[in-house]
RNA sequence: CGGGGCGUGGCUCAGCUUGGUAGAGCGCUUGGUUCGGGACCAAGAGGUCGGAGGUUCAAAUCCUCUCGCCCCGACCA
């Protein structure tokens, strides 16, 4: 409704992330609690839509939604060394139970619990602990679940979406009876999220393997989907992880298989969070606000009806809601903007700030010719186009399609110019050089060592190993900073 | 958690140096004129100046503490 100034990409990014949030008020920094947000309708009905992509094709590959307590025994991190050390620093815990009133008449905490709780931050080990009440045969396995909650990490610095406090994501959890099993559970997992992401989101990704150093706490190995972002960084969009038999050894989930000989189950984790919001916003909004690829909007169609005096107010107005009701009825959502204190060019920003895809303008005109004036978020502001009333929804789901693969392309074409294969340490240093980033593929010697002295170095990290499926290898090599054999190129970036 | 910046009607900010009863623009409400890319006129409503304590006859302004937000770093995914 208010006007809302959004600062040009190119002047400060962070800035202009932040505005473009703001003016589609999709969320908002809680203030009262520290680093938590407020996720307002907006950017729920989005978060809804992922939901709802992911959900379905968790159920397809068999998977079955289950809910595990919020708070976990403090005692259960423990269990799993490296996993309890990774997480450490940003557990929030709850010590007591109850509230009373004090002896100046103010609230204070009542009992302090015999062990105190941790507020989740991932669940593997609470899972961890129920998998081995349940599972006892190899005919329990492979175990499927999947549970959408919401989780605490408390980070030292926050940013809406990308990292905060508190945030909503899925995890999957899953046991099975091989390592070759459950390895293909965490690729099929993987490529769900890869999808999703180009299908649902239009957002091209590079699947991979992290490094030992970026390794989820806990795997064996951590598999992950990365995204370019319009400032060349990288956003790591979900993880499927190889828990091997960690947990099941530290919370003995152990089976019989068909031998009789008793064993450690293995098991695979994967999720995806509100994060997924953030990649959306980055990789494809602009300096308007918002923009949504058509699978995602939860406003697919803006209808702008334009009139001067009653009589076309009374015309455009029925003329608006009949195209209303028939792109209703293609199961599209649609809104009539029949807004009286505004004129239509201020209703035009209002959308297009929103990221509704699609905007159909309906004037006196449009009804004697029998045509509307359609206009795609994505397209100039001149480039406007006649949509014939007639099999209105035709025409309006094939502009709607047309949208959600330009933005697909449009990524990936940016990608493409943004990606680049380097060989000597003063290419990969510039290209790094103050905020600077792209995604670079170069050789790296292997180890840990090396990896941190270039981060030391540039600030970039190496987002993954890429599958040999992504085609982004071209043989062995020599380490781009200390010329050390390496055996393939990696991806290096700097990332949110 | 270390360094820096900022908290004043819904939003953007002025006022603070040099204490003296809180301002502007936008937005909002009402009425009217407008309406094909951010309209205009008129009349209104709206603020314990982030919070607590202190100094003072008097604090948005000075001091101390504290909470929150933003940026850089560290940590993290």
């Amino acid at each position: 409704m208010s006007e809302q100034h959004i600062t040009p990409r190119a002047k400060d990014y962070a800035q202009w992330y932040q505005d473009v949030i703001a003016a589609a008020q999709l969320a908002e920094a809680a203030g009262v609690v520290r680093g938590c947000m407020v996720v307002r309708p907006h950017g729920w009905a989005i978060w809804e839509k992922i939901q709802a992509e992911l959900d379905r094709r968790f159920k397809e590959t068999g998977h079955q939604n289950a809910a595990f307590p919020l708070l976990i025994p403090l005692s259960f991190l423990q269990k799993e060394a490296q996993h309890a050390e990774g997480f450490a620093m940003e557990c929030a815990v709850v010590t007591h139970a109850g509230l009373r009133k004090g002896a100046d008449g103010k609230i204070e905490l009542k009992g302090e619990l015999e062990e105190p709780y941790v507020v989740r931050p991932t669940s593997e080990t609470i899972i961890g602990h129920f998998f081995a009440k349940w599972i006892d045969s190899y005919r329990d396995l492979p175990m499927l679940l999947n549970q959408w909650c919401n989780v605490m990490r408390w980070e030292l610095r926050t940013r809406l979406f990308l990292r905060t406090g508190e945030f909503w994501w899925q995890e999957g959890h899953t046991a099975h009876a091989t390592h070759a099993e459950a390895q293909e559970e965490v690729m099929r997992m993987l490529d769900v999220y890869r999808e999703v992401y180009h299908d649902v989101l239009a957002v091209p990704v590079i699947r991979g393997r992290k490094t030992a150093n970026e390794r989820f706490a806990g795997a064996l190995e951590t598999f992950c989907v990365e995204a370019m972002m319009q400032d060349g960084k990288s956003l790591q969009g979900a993880t499927s992880h190889d828990l091997g038999q960690n947990f099941g050894k530290a919370f003995n989930v152990t089976f019989q298989n068909k031998e009789g000989v008793r064993d450690f189950v293995w098991q695979t984790s994967w999720g995806a969070s509100t994060r997924m919001i953030g990649a959306l916003i980055m990789a494809h909004s602009d300096d308007g606000g918002l923009v949504l690829p058509p699978r995602l909007a939860p406003i697919h169609v803006a209808i702008v009806p334009i009139w001067k005096n009653d009589a076309e107010k009374t015309q455009v107005l029925e003329a608006s809601d009949k195209l209303a009701r028939e792109l209703r009825a293609d199961g599209l959502v649609v809104k009539v903007d029949d807004r009286e204190a505004m004129r239509p060019g201020e209703k035009y920003y209002d959308w297009e700030r929103k990221g509704v895809p699609l905007r159909l303008e309906v004037g006196p005109r449009d009804v004697a010719s029998g045509t509307a004036m359609a206009k795609s978020r994505i397209a100039d502001s001149k480039d406007k186009e006649k949509v014939p009333f007639e099999n209105v929804g035709v025409h309006v789901g094939a502009i709607l399609d047309r949208i959600q693969k330009q933005l697909f392309e449009r990524a990936l074409a940016f990608r493409a110019a943004n990606i680049v294969k380097l060989d000597t340490w003063a290419d990969f240093q510039a290209v790094f050089a103050d905020t600077g980033s792209k995604f670079v593929l170069a050789h790296w010697d292997g180890t840990t060592e090396t990896e941190l002295a270039i981060k030391e170095a540039t600030k970039a990290t190496i987002r993954c190993i890429p599958l040999p499926e992504e085609g982004l290898d071209d043989g062995p090599g020599k380490c781009i900073k200390t010329g050390q054999p390496s055996a393939r190129r990696v991806l290096f970036a700097k990332n949110y």
